[in-house]
RNA sequence: GGCAGGGUAGCUCAGCUGGUUAGAGCGCCGGAUUCAUAACCCGGAGGUCGGGAGUUCAAGUCUCCCCCCCGCCA
């Protein structure tokens, strides 16, 4: 029986490059939507851009640019980068476009009107980098713990949204349904947060702090709080789809949403809360996954690991990447990516299995069979048990991906190609070639091993589509993936049709050779470098031109650092004496101590110093010059800039 | 501090409602084989299943206490 499924992904905000993050969930979003076409369901895939806040507004304005353009430009790498991987995405909604801009509106203005959102006075802590007001407990020696800055007091009359109204409603929604999250772990925390009273939430910005977003229908002075203009879109992208139909009645009651687990709390206690205002039904699903790790940190661009979607795919190939995806993370858990694991996995499961696999089959059939596939005979007992296994597939393959536990499913289609490897071993076609008399034999054991194959290609192919489909069609198995073959019949024993001449044999999983993968690494930390210049993620801007003579005026000169010492009672700063060549050493303060914890291993380091820079006064002393540094990732990257020659103290830089 | 998840072979992990000598992959060592991408196959080493106590004929699996890691909340 067809199933109706809506898959979405979160709207990705375009204040940072498309990473592995993004390219995992959307990956999952694409696999799952292959998946159910397979099966014959109908399905609708929705992905987009999140782009409207303070954030962005910042993130223009550090790169210079106009807001619109910026978020235009960011969301068209987005929308090009699935493109070019092919995914299957149905429609790519911006919050920036006008059939969700009018859906927002139009929620919040019946919300409003049936009295769910009204106007207060509030005065609080706000973090700008978290766009929220932060309660004193959350903060960290009076700064937010997630960024580091102390949030600014805020009094402002604003708009709220009764979420506290939901609350029962919530929960008991949740405990009817207890399926509703998954994994299980993230509903428990759901549920342990809505022990606590909830409270309502603060839904607008008033204009005078920020513009760019969607205006409040009944208030011209504000603009709606992101996250609740962008949870729309889930439904606004199906009011008014790419075509410009309304699909909502038909796929909104099936909508299977994909996160990862740090967007929980907005998708499963601010939406549902909102659609029961609202008056929408909730969505049937919310699948939680976790984070990629880079070893046991998490993937940041600091770290030199972030994964950049399209150059990937030119180093190792896209969908070798979705096949490591699914068959190291379990689902709705961490899981580590380094390219040396990556590198790892490939070359055992898909060089080693699925591509050995293809090549020695078809290279005995191409040596002993005039290169066709042989006509399928009786089995007998030696078959029996791989055919079994195959058959067992047909059920616990969908099962497996119902349940989101793709690891099982791959490790399930690994095991049968592994069996047919010791089948092809344990049989030996290579002999049975040799004797005339047992050509049967061997047609049989090739057609078992080449239909293990094929089945295998099939199983995988939502996951490596483009390489599952080139195998398929080298096996002459080239009838549609999409359901209009029943999934029995595709995927069960006996589908491969005897008689297709096989070309020369493919090699579509070549072994990654310990060189390739060194050349790989270089480059990726050669790139890094560029990433750092760029600044793509935090998009650190190239600030406004200057000419020489601009740049002329700041001497610079050689210093040599005599003394370092910590300074007593500063978190950031140490205390260096530097020779500059002149009658005794300047007093400079330097806010490296983050990096320099012991100040005077710097003693004799060749520094660049702003010499003509204005004495200043400090809480600690006179500071009379400035040592340069550079850095980035936030904090944590920080390297006072040094010289590797003969330099003299007072010597100019230029 | 409360709640959740985790602590199993060198590494990454699987082990559902307790039941034969605790598993897989990778890595390592040895062997066999030659169809194949130095591949595939077989064998081996390697674990007091975080620690302690208890329930039971039987515990990695249940209960209690403790330690460590991660997440959410305070």
């Amino acid at each position: 029986m067809s199933r109706t499924i809506y898959i979405t992904t979160p709207l990705y905000y375009v204040n940072a490059q498309p990473h592995i993050g993004h390219l995992y969930t959307t990956a999952l979003a694409d696999t799952v939507k292959r998946f159910h076409m397979m099966m014959g369901d109908h399905v609708y895939f929705l992905t987009g851009t999140d782009e409207h806040g303070e954030k962005i507004v910042k993130a223009a304005q550090k790169a210079g640019v106009d807001t619109q353009e910026f978020v235009d430009q960011v969301a068209g790498v987005f929308k090009g980068t699935w493109k070019q991987i092919d995914f299957t995405n149905d429609d790519f909604i911006r919050t920036t476009e006008p059939r969700h801009k009018e859906f927002v509106q139009k929620i919040l203005k019946q919300v409003h009107d049936s009295g769910d959102i009204y106007f207060d006075q509030y005065t609080g802590l706000y973090c700008v980098d978290c766009e929220r007001y932060m309660t004193v407990t959350e903060l960290v020696d009076g700064k937010c713990p997630d960024h580091e800055v102390e949030p600014v007091e805020v009094k402002e009359s604003n708009y709220f949204f009764r979420m506290g109204k939901y609350q029962q409603q919530l929960i008991d929604h949740i405990e009817k349904n207890p399926e509703w999250i998954r994994p299980k772990r993230f509903k428990n925390e759901v549920l342990s947060f809505l022990k606590q009273p909830l409270e309502d939430l603060c839904i607008s910005r008033p204009k005078t702090r920020l513009e760019w977003g969607i205006d409040l229908p009944f208030d011209d002075k504000y603009v709606t709080y992101v996250w609740f203009d962008a949870l729309l879109n889930y439904v606004s992208a199906l009011k008014k789809n790419a075509a410009g139909d309304d699909v909502f009645d038909r796929y909104w009651k099936e909508c299977n949403h994909f996160i990862a687990k740090d967007i929980l709390k907005t998708h499963a206690i601010y939406w549902p809360t909102m659609l029961m205002a609202a008056g929408i039904p909730l969505p049937k699903q919310l699948d939680v996954h976790g984070y990629w790790l880079s070893g046991e940190s998490k993937m940041s661009k600091s770290l030199g690991n972030v994964v950049r979607p399209l150059v990937f795919d030119e180093q190792f190939g896209i969908e070798n990447l979705r096949y490591f995806f699914f068959r190291e993370m379990k689902f709705g858990k961490d899981a580590g990516f380094t390219y040396e694991l990556f590198v790892e996995r490939y070359n055992s499961d898909l060089a080693n299995g699925l591509g050995n696999l293809l090549s020695r089959t078809a290279s005995i059939v191409k040596k002993n069979l005039g290169g066709k596939v042989p006509e399928q005979q009786d089995t007998t007992d030696a078959e029996r048990p791989l055919i079994a296994m195959a058959k067992k597939l047909l059920e616990t393959y969908p099962q497996n991906f119902d349940d989101r536990s793709f690891h099982v499913a791959v490790e399930d289609i690994r095991s049968l190609m592994a069996a047919a490897d010791r089948y092809i071993n344990e049989m030996a076609p290579w002999k049975l070639a040799r004797d005339d008399e047992r050509k049967k034999d061997l047609a049989r054991v090739l057609y078992t091993a080449l239909e293990i194959v094929r089945i295998s290609a099939v199983l995988l192919s939502p996951i490596m589509p483009k390489k599952c489909v080139q195998i398929l069609a080298y096996l002459g198995e080239t009838r549609p993936l999409d359901g209009s073959v029943p999934f029995e019949e595709l995927a069960g024993w006996g589908g491969l049709k005897s008689g297709h001449e096989f070309g020369d044999v493919p090699r579509l999983f070549p072994r990654i050779d310990e060189k390739k993968l060194k050349e790989v690494l270089e480059s990726v930390e050669a790139s890094r470098g560029v990433e750092e210049k760029a600044g793509s993620d935090d998009l650190e801007p190239i600030r406004d031109e200057i000419t020489i003579d601009d740049f002329s005026r700041v001497d610079l000169r050689v210093g040599i650092i005599r003394e370092g010492h910590l300074v007593e009672g500063s978190k950031k700063l140490i205390r260096l004496m530097v020779d500059l060549g002149e009658e005794k050493p300047r007093q400079i303060f330097a806010g490296i101590k983050s990096h320099y914890a012991q100040p005077q291993d710097l003693v004799g380091t060749k520094v660049i110093v702003v010499a003509n820079l204005k004495p200043r006064k400090m809480k600690f002393g006179i500071s009379e010059g400035l040592v340069l540094a550079g850095g980035g990732g936030g904090d944590s990257r920080l390297c006072v800039a040094e010289f590797d020659g003969d330099l003299e103290p007072g010597d100019t830089v230029t």
